[in-house]
DNA sequence: ACAAAAAGTGCGGCTTCCGCAAATTTACGG
DNA sequence: CCGTAAATTTGCGGAAGCCGCACTTTTTGT
C-alpha cells in the first residue's frame, strides 16, 4: 500500500475511458435502433467489455446515456472556479455557461457534436430518460452551488442563497436549452441562453 | 354509448381511491421497512388489489411513492389560476404556494401529515427515489409554465417566459423545501419559502 | 519481480415490468 | 329492471434488468 494522492494514475485513466465508451456505445445504439431495442449485452459488447462489467459502471441504460450529459453539465461549475474573483456573479456564470458550450463544440468538434445534439433530443424525448436527465441535472446543481458559495463566501449547509442561485440558473439553463431543441427554425443558443441568465438576474420582469 | 362529459363518474372515482391506496400503501411500507424490503406483491396486497393491477396504476414502486407529492405539486398552478388577475404575478405565486401548503396541512391533519413528512424524507434520501421526484416537480412545473403563460398573456410554446418563471419558481420552492427538511432546529417553513421567491422577484442580489 | 489491491468476469437468482386474453365490474339505453 | 358494450381487474408467462458473490486478470508500489 501507499498514499492514495497518485495524479492521475493509469488506471484511472482506462477505467474513465471504459466508462465514456461505454456511455457513447449507449447513445450510439438507442440513437441507432431506439432504446428499447438497445440491451445492456449489446452495449457492453460495442465497449468490448462483459455485460457484468457494464452494471459495475451504471446501474441503469438510462444512466449510462445521461452520462455525457452528466459529464458536460459538471463542466460549468468547474469553469465557474476559473472565473476572476473580481467578476460580478451573474457575469461570471454565464461566461461560465458559454465557456463550457464552447468547450463542448470544440471538444467533438467532428462528428460527435451531431451525435450529441441528437443523444440530447433522445433523452427529452423517451420519457424514461427524462429522469436521469433531470437527476443530473440535479447533481451539476449541487456541484455549482458549491462554487457559488465559494465565490460567495456563503455556506451551502446553512444558505439558502448558493443553492437558489444554482438552481435558477438551473432553471435558466434547462428551459433555454429546451426552447433551443424545439425551434423549428433552427436558433443559435447563445442568444437563448444570455437572455435567460439576464432575466433572471433582472428578477424575472413580467414582459 | 352516450358522451364523455361525465363529471366525477362513480367508476372514475374508484380509479382514484385505488390510486391513492396504491400509493399510500406504498409510502406506508417504504417508511417502515426500507424501500427495498417492500415488493410490488405487498403494497398489492395492502390495498387490497391483485399484483399485476399495481403496474397498470404506476409503472415503479417509486412512481407509487411519488405520486402523492405529484399531487400536491400539482395544486400550485390550480390555485395560481384561481388568485384575482390584479394581483400582481409574484404576489399570486408566493400566495398559491403558501395556499397548496394549508390546504395539505389541514387536508391530512390528524396523522397523515407526519407520515407525509417522513415520506419526503424518505423520498430525499433514497437515491432511486430522487430522480421521481424530480420528475414529478418537472410535471408540475410544466403546469405552473402553462399557469403563467394564462395570466401573463404570453405564449408557452414561443415565448422563453412562462417556463423561466417556472422552474425558478420550481427552484425555489425546492431549495426551500430542502432547506426546512435538513435543518436542525426545525423551522417553519413558510417564511422560507417567502425569502426565496422575493429574493427571485429581486434577482438574487448577492447578500 | 512480488504481493496486495483493484477492476473485470461468470454465474445464479430474484424482481420488475409488460403483453395478452379471460373474467369481472360498471355504464347506459330501452 | 335487463342486456349489451366498454372499461377495469386479474392471471399467466416471459424477457430483461439488476445485483451479490466468488474467481480471474491486471495494475500498483516496493
Amino acid at each position: 500500500m501507499s498514499r492514495e494522492a497518485e495524479r492521475p494514475g493509469l488506471r484511472e485513466r482506462k477505467k474513465q475511458e471504459t466508462r465514456i465508451a461505454l456511455s457513447w456505445a449507449a447513445i450510439r445504439l438507442a440513437v441507432e435502433r431506439g432504446l428499447e431495442n438497445v440491451r445492456v449485452e449489446d452495449i457492453a459488447a460495442e465497449a468490448r467489455v462483459a455485460p457484468r462489467t457494464f452494471n459495475n459502471y451504471f446501474s441503469s441504460k438510462g444512466e449510462a446515456i445521461a452520462a455525457r450529459h452528466l459529464d458536460r453539465a459538471r463542466l460549468i461549475a468547474q469553469e465557474l472556479r476559473r472565473r476572476p474573483a473580481s467578476e460580478p456573479l451573474w457575469e461570471a456564470i454565464k461566461t461560465a455557461v458559454l465557456t463550457q458550450l464552447a468547450m463542448g463544440e470544440e471538444y467533438d468538434a467532428r462528428q460527435p457534436d451531431q451525435q450529441w445534439q441528437t443523444g440530447i433530443q433522445l433523452m427529452v424525448s423517451e420519457p424514461s430518460l427524462q429522469g436521469e436527465m433531470l437527476k443530473a441535472n440535479a447533481i451539476a446543481e449541487e456541484e455549482l452551488a458549491a462554487a457559488i458559495a465559494e465565490r460567495t463566501g456563503t455556506d451551502v449547509a446553512r444558505d439558502l442563497y448558493p443553492r437558489l442561485v444554482a438552481g435558477a440558473a438551473g432553471a435558466a439553463i434547462r428551459v433555454a436549452m429546451d426552447q433551443w431543441l424545439r425551434a423549428d427554425p433552427p436558433v443559435p443558443v447563445r442568444p437563448l441562453i444570455e437572455d435567460a441568465l439576464d432575466r433572471l438576474a433582472a428578477g424575472l420582469p413580467e414582459p
